[in-house]
DNA sequence: GTATTTTAGATACAAGCTAAATATATTGTC
DNA sequence: GACAATATATTTAGCTTGTATCTAAAATAC
């Protein structure tokens, strides 16, 4: 006989709290120091309610009161009078998140306070292509556990995990990609860390990540409509419209595989494939042999600078290829920003006035186009942004080990 | 003094009345009859509390309480004996919506109850392309008072009305058209209606509208990752990911106009145009001469239809055009569904086969690919479910006229 | 040393929900 | 036709979480 299961259980007097306390956490989050009055006037609620919410804070070991009375040349917010105020702060170290990033040949975890700041991070590689599956999350659980020797924190006080691959995922976090030896991270990764340490893991599109990232800490910092192209190995879009993360009925959104458009832009095996292509016959760059993957990119970036014409005219047909994809973008997203990211962006900032020239020719509604700042760690860091916006909405869930 | 705003007012008990009347009204919405025991299942409140929220809404005005005491035969989840329950029903003509669909020539308006049933409707014509913006809005509102009198409605009833246009528009309803006439219909509607009537107008693009309807009551029925093609005067796509409508940053996600991709194809000019490049040089339709606009498009269908090989090859190549637009879509935005809509849905029945065929060559994820059944009405019926979804969600704060 | 100011803490009370006990109306059975 | 069984309604008490208001405390400024 099924039970008639109730959608959305009703709100009780507790969801008050719940949503009260979020907002109050929310707030001492966001500041470094909070008192009752700043909470009153964030939150909306009274000075009760307010310390009465934190002392249920204190209790569950989010914040904790400092004791203090108060600290001199605070700030401007700062009365010169008056009795002193209690004053609360996060406690950044009641737990942690690991941010992981699972590519194809490494996989790198950070381990990260609730404030975000990267404590401990850690590398391992696959050595052989064909591992079987027990191996491949062995190699991923120990890069998380050297991060967290790393970090000096027990497995026991992770939160949540975030972990990005490059394949599609959808909301519930199941991979769709069949070929490759991502579908095995799926479930697979999951229930092992599951019942190793009792992690809940959150798997994720690594562009997808890449883009929380780059909101978070990179050059879209506070842009709600934005795009992150990540190009390295190949070229996947991670979209975020409304501050939301797009991933279409089974996380394939930003999945640009098949766009005979982006053939060979974004990636570095692509771009040394198209400066060959391109290039005069004999091949008039300097560097030698015209080497394939990052180090011929790498290469033809480094003629273009040096004033070579060939490579120039690889860049310009590179740009004008890569604006052509942005403007695609544009037309169905209409991101404000979009940012260039992974391997290639590290010498995309050569291509960025030949993108931006180009831009307006195909598209009404150009984005600003910026590189990412954050290199190698885009993922791992949008990885840890994934797992502090679940460890932050479910604060109240989750159980803070001591 | 700049006031330190609150973002989100504090949860008060008032809160918890609010989110569980709108439950037990969606609850009631959603089904003929409503019981407390029915109530109770679907909403996990206690009988006592669901009978309280159901006076509160009878006092609101927005649903009734049935005075017979049970109809006999009412199905099997009526039981047979025991105490007969109160039974509650939507007051489905307690208000009106307004949809609103405003085209380049003429303005359609229908008026629905909380139901979303249909009681009026009425059209109304430009007459010339210059008439100043006070005209305009002139011809929107007659359109809009010829349907109410046809539904016998009281302008006052209203409680939103829905408005659709074919330039992008964003989020807070803003217009971003400059070229057009469209720009008129940003304030200027929205004011005027309030002036003149105090109705809430909620401005959207046309197409973001018609997948609203499509996924309503056309052949997207519950799909949540869905894009609505709508082809007629111009191609724009209206995007539902995860439920959501996209707008990006200024409401141009679904702009398609700059994507040479889509030239031609989408409107029935440009098959017009395509069928005549296409065509053998000396014309091989027995149509006659190639008219342009939808007759010319129609000819090239019915050509196709009775066999002619010239304006098959057209359809063939328009088809295979199509789908690499479609395929397009999948890799930006992965939809489970996409649906053929507007001026062209007519005849694209003939181009399904050759589309579906297409579409494993471009992507590796096709969406589902169908034909509206909604005709013209697209557009208003999602004026009319956009109007819906503002008045179910803010049903509270609305007040309902007797 | 006193007034002023700012915050804390305590008390009273209101809204909304649950839980449990009691009351009521209908059907089915002897 | 009385009575049991059943499903629902209604009432009462109590809990949680708020707000509002009053009083107390602790600092600065003069």
């Amino acid at each position: 006989m099924p039970e008639d299961p109730v959608p959305q259980p009703a709100a009780t007097p507790q969801l008050l709290r719940r949503v009260n306390a979020l907002a109050v956490l929310g707030h001492i989050r966001s500041t470094d120091v909070a008192t009752g009055t700043g909470l009153m006037a964030r939150t909306g609620l009274t000075r009760a309610s307010a310390i009465a919410v934190c002392e249920d804070l204190i209790r569950r070991g989010w914040i904790r009161e400092l004791d203090s009375p108060r600290r001199e040349g605070e700030g401007a917010g700062n009365p010169r009078k008056g009795r002193p105020a209690r004053r609360f702060e996060l406690n950044s170290r009641a737990g942690f998140v690991l941010g992981i990033d699972i590519g194809a040949a490494t996989t790198t975890a950070a381990v990260a306070d609730l404030r975000g700041t990267v404590v401990g991070r850690s590398s391992e590689s696959f050595r052989a292509a064909d591992i079987p599956p027990a191996e491949r999350i062995g190699v991923v659980d120990r890069a998380c556990l050297q991060a967290l020797a790393a970090a000096g924190a027990a497995p026991g006080r992770i939160l949540a995990a975030g972990a990005g691959i490059a394949a599609p995922v959808d909301r519930n976090g199941k991979v769709l990609a069949s070929r490759h030896f991502w579908s095995l991270f799926d479930v697979g990764l999951r229930s092992a860390f599951r019942e190793l340490h009792g992690w809940t893991v959150l798997l994720e599109n690594d562009a997808n990540l890449a883009v929380l990232g780059e909101r978070w800490r990179g050059s879209g910092a506070g842009v709600d409509d934005l795009v992150v192209l990540l190009a390295g190995e190949r070229l996947g879009a991670g979209v975020l419209e409304s501050g939301r993360l797009l991933h279409g009925r089974g996380g394939a959104a930003g999945e640009m595989g098949y766009l005979d458009l982006v053939e060979g832009v974004g990636s570095s095996d692509g771009i040394a494939a198209l400066a060959r292509q391109w290039s005069p016959a004999g091949n008039g760059t300097p560097g030698g042999s015209p080497a394939g993957g990052s180090a011929g990119a790498r290469q033809v970036f480094a003629d273009a600078a040096a004033g070579d014409p060939a490579a120039r005219a690889v860049l310009d047909r590179i740009s004008e290829r890569m604006a052509r994809v942005i403007a695609t973008i544009s037309s169905f997203i209409n991101p404000e920003q979009l940012v260039i990211g992974g391997a290639v962006a590290a010498s995309a900032a050569a291509l960025l006035p030949g993108i931006t020239a180009a831009l307006p020719r195909f598209t009404a509604t150009p984005p600003r186009v910026t590189v990412s700042p954050l290199g190698d760690a885009i993922v791992s860091i949008g990885a840890i942004r994934h797992a502090l916006d679940y460890v932050e909405a479910n604060a109240l869930e989750l159980e803070l080990s001591p």
